[in-house]
DNA sequence: TTGTATGCGTTATCAA
DNA sequence: TTGATAACGCATACAA
């Protein structure tokens, strides 16, 4: 069933019934009425292919990230995809682990299936190492079609960029801890990500304002597993690392430390506060609960989508938008203002 | 840049590049290789859409899913993206919510953009009420491409369930906790989706045979959040309901009674045990860490790539892959066999 | 082994 | 307001 076949069957020409599919041009209202009911009775659908050739897009943005099993991305994910949809927008997702070579490697697949845009969703998608040109495929890609990022910055024409102040949250509920009266707060960093990185600036900051400049010490950049880290923390204190309080760039990172803290006995939030990173399920998980940032995502990624289709509309629109966070205190801080 | 700009490059006609292209037909290795030359110089990709108007499919398998940031979800579309991508094809995603008339639409969105199969990710996509044909919709996408369902179940010609033998793992647990002494267990589940009846329907079971006859009773069906299901057991245990175990049809339903055994001072394993499902990282969030059952998601998501690759190879394969589960003991229960 | 010509189903331009 | 026809870029049957 194709486009000729409905206009057989309606005694006009193809021209007539691509006008009316579209909306677009002068239909008289009697052919259009009797086209539609054509449509609606053969339950036609144009091809997508054909529409894709003649238009060379097919309304379908391409989506990378690294893990969509991770929590934090999945939610990403989750919103994009109904934001997306509900602009009649496709998306195909491509889940590109973590390697380097294979990010750009699926950049260029997406870009070579036409895709009208693409989202970057995490920031480790930003090289944040020496070598300037390790964001170029970043840039090409740019180019050609609007790149969107997720937490994560570069300064590039075509790219724009969505992301939550970590920077300021952490250095805000540091500051806040340190005026509580904690003495030798820890940050916990799961990798030099962007965001990563912009988190752990907060903290060093927040330490430095209160006369400590052994900031950079007081850092621990770990991967692994909850119980890995539960280790690593019980380790560490044993080799004799004092810390009262915890500042986590993820929940998983907080969860590890609340385990640290039963194993050493140590009193959460008496002796130690901990805070987490991201508001998701796993912080409601634990006893006590975690506080935790929550870093708004679903209002970014609404934003990121509006930004997208003004973009596409070519409006003028910044190249970066910050998003405040949303400090949520639980079990494992007092009070914190 | 197009086939007919690479073969007057190339001096040859553009048969000769769709062949090389394609690794078809018999091309001489000298021009093969010339016009490979070429393609890599110009950076050259042929156009999907054109292809895909010819050929009719541009090797894309749409993943419908209810919420993908649901974590056993998102688990899965991860699996079932790399397993897909491996075999060269693209996946669209498409979240369709818990409305049944959302999932209808989008089904038929997603055929009406010629994907080559769909994979009905989670069991809540068959509808397990009376009208026979609910699942009407299921039916028809499936008389025209192949329909995956992941742990659901309906004998339909062209679709194709891999699923976890939910009833036997819950049966099992169920039946090991009497036999340990447990007399009143309890059966909390999320939905009564195709998985969470086959669940339910194991935990009748264990009971009956142990002489039990009102396991009818002893279930809890319950939307809800991990604090609204916590409160739940608490009224319900003020109200009067005895229980000794809780099996969940989800690791979240069991954080939940591990919260309410903290609130209402039972010891864990002691006085109550828990069992979770789905071995999803919340698992590893509390104290003690739950017992639960693995599905062994991944292997099923292979399992399942592997069925839709032979299906579409036109060999023959079964209608039902019933995988076995994996119970994993840890602290919210005594050693289980 | 290579080339020619046609079809795939649209949209859009130009004429009527 | 409508219709005829040319793109769009590729794969392939058929011819050479």
């Amino acid at each position: 069933m194709n486009i000729y076949d409905i206009s057989e069957k309606a005694g006009v020409s193809i021209a007539t019934v691509s006008r009316v599919i579209n909306g677009n041009a002068k239909v008289s209202e009697k052919t259009r009425q009797k086209i539609l009911a054509i449509i609606e009775e053969t339950g036609y659908t144009p091809n997508a292919f054909a529409r894709g050739l003649g238009l060379n897009t097919m309304k379908t943005i391409g989506i990378l990230c690294a893990d969509c099993s991770d929590a934090y991305l999945a939610s990403a994910i989750y919103h994009f995809e109904r934001e997306l949809r509900s602009h009649d927008y496709d998306v195909i997702l491509c889940c590109t682990g973590y390697e380097q070579a294979n990010k750009e490697k699926y950049l260029n697949l997406l870009m070579s299936k036409h895709v009208d845009a693409v989202i970057l969703a995490g920031s480790n998608f930003i090289d944040t190492g020496s070598d300037p040109d390790s964001n170029s495929y970043i840039r090409d890609a740019a180019g050609e079609i609007p790149v969107i990022i997720l937490n994560g910055f570069v300064d590039l024409p075509g790219v724009y960029c969505v992301l939550s102040d970590d920077q300021e949250s952490v250095y805000s509920v540091t500051a806040s801890l340190l005026e509580q009266g904690a003495t030798s707060p820890l940050f916990l960093s799961r990798s030099d990500s962007y965001s990563g990185l912009q988190k752990k600036k907060g903290f060093i900051r927040a330490l430095k304002e209160n006369g400590m400049k052994d900031g950079e010490k007081r850092v621990l950049s770990t991967p692994g597993t909850i119980e890995e880290n539960t280790e690593l923390l019980l380790k560490k204190a044993a080799a004799g690392l004092v810390f009262d309080a915890v500042i986590c760039s993820e929940d998983e990172l907080a969860i590890a430390a609340l385990k640290y803290a039963k194993q050493a006995g140590r009193l959460v939030p008496k002796d130690l506060s901990i805070v987490g990173f991201n508001n998701s399920k796993m912080s409601l998980c634990c006893e006590p609960e975690l506080t935790t940032i929550d870093n708004r995502l679903s209002y970014a990624c609404a934003s990121a989508v509006d930004l997208l289709m003004k973009v596409m509309a070519g409006e003028d629109v910044p190249g970066k938008l910050l998003i405040s966070s949303n400090l949520v205190v639980r079990g494992t801080t007092k009070a914190l203002k």
